[in-house]
DNA sequence: AAAGTAATAAGAATAATTACTAATATTAGA
DNA sequence: TCTAATATTAGTAATTATTCTTATTACTTT
């Protein structure tokens, strides 16, 4: 019945992600735990990807264009992509309450979820500064 | 320097899409136009896709899972995807500035645009209906 | 009709992700 | 603690969606 056993890869993986904000590919992971664990494979990382999203660990951004992004941060917030360097920056002062209410006025399904993604250009970029 | 030629093949494709509100992927496009064009090709379809997005003439949904679907509202709107029956609907009843707004006053960057997806179970998959 | 340029078909190439399999690690129970 | 059962892993192959390349065809203008 498919009982979940601890995995020192899927530890790592799973810390490496809580000490960052840049929300990292799968590749960018990767890169990351093989300085740790020099052969895990880049199956395993997506794998356990997968898995932490579903026990609710961490969550997947599809941002549309190129790869998902992993974020440790769980609660629901937005994210912002910038459109010149493509870092991605978290917006936490929205209130999803708000959003959520409005989809549940307008459509008469149910509603369960939502993601949202702001494009434009981040402050850095603004600036012309490096990100 | 690229000056736009019409084609019959992307005129067919602009149309299609026009005359529909299932939002289809590249491959429902493809098939579709080789019922007029037997010999289109499907790199024919991503580009003439690509093009008409960069117009303006339609949008396209990358809503995370799967493939990308395309759209012929091309007015700011958002989209409902089924979790059960994957099919999207439109959701014309929100009004784009407030989120707009609400992003602006959050963020320090410059807010180009949004993308905002609902998840959930359709009307018909609530009540166990055909779709 | 000819020249010049854009559009096409067909298939190869690429990038991201998933599936498969034999070997290894983890855990539950004797 | 030892052992058996089973999940996990590394490594590789396969898929999927999409883009790129090249030779050919179609339009447009003269």
């Amino acid at each position: 019945m498919a009982t979940i056993k601890y995995s020192r890869q899927r530890e790592a993986i799973k810390n490496y992600l809580m000490d960052r904000t840049d929300h990292p590919t799968a590749d960018m992971v990767y890169t990351a735990i093989r300085e740790v664990y020099p052969n895990i494979s880049l199956g395993t990382v997506y794998r356990n990807l997968t898995l932490l999203e579903q026990q609710g660990e961490i969550i997947k951004i599809s941002c549309g264009e190129n790869s998902d992004r992993f974020d440790a941060r769980t609660a629901t917030h937005y994210h912002f992509i910038c459109e010149d360097c493509g870092c991605v920056d978290d917006l936490m002062d929205i209130d999803p309450k708000i959003i959520h209410l409005m989809a549940e006025k307008a459509y008469d399904g149910e509603i369960h979820g939502h993601q949202l993604y702001f494009f434009g250009k981040c402050k850095c970029c603004k600036d012309k500064k490096e990100c």
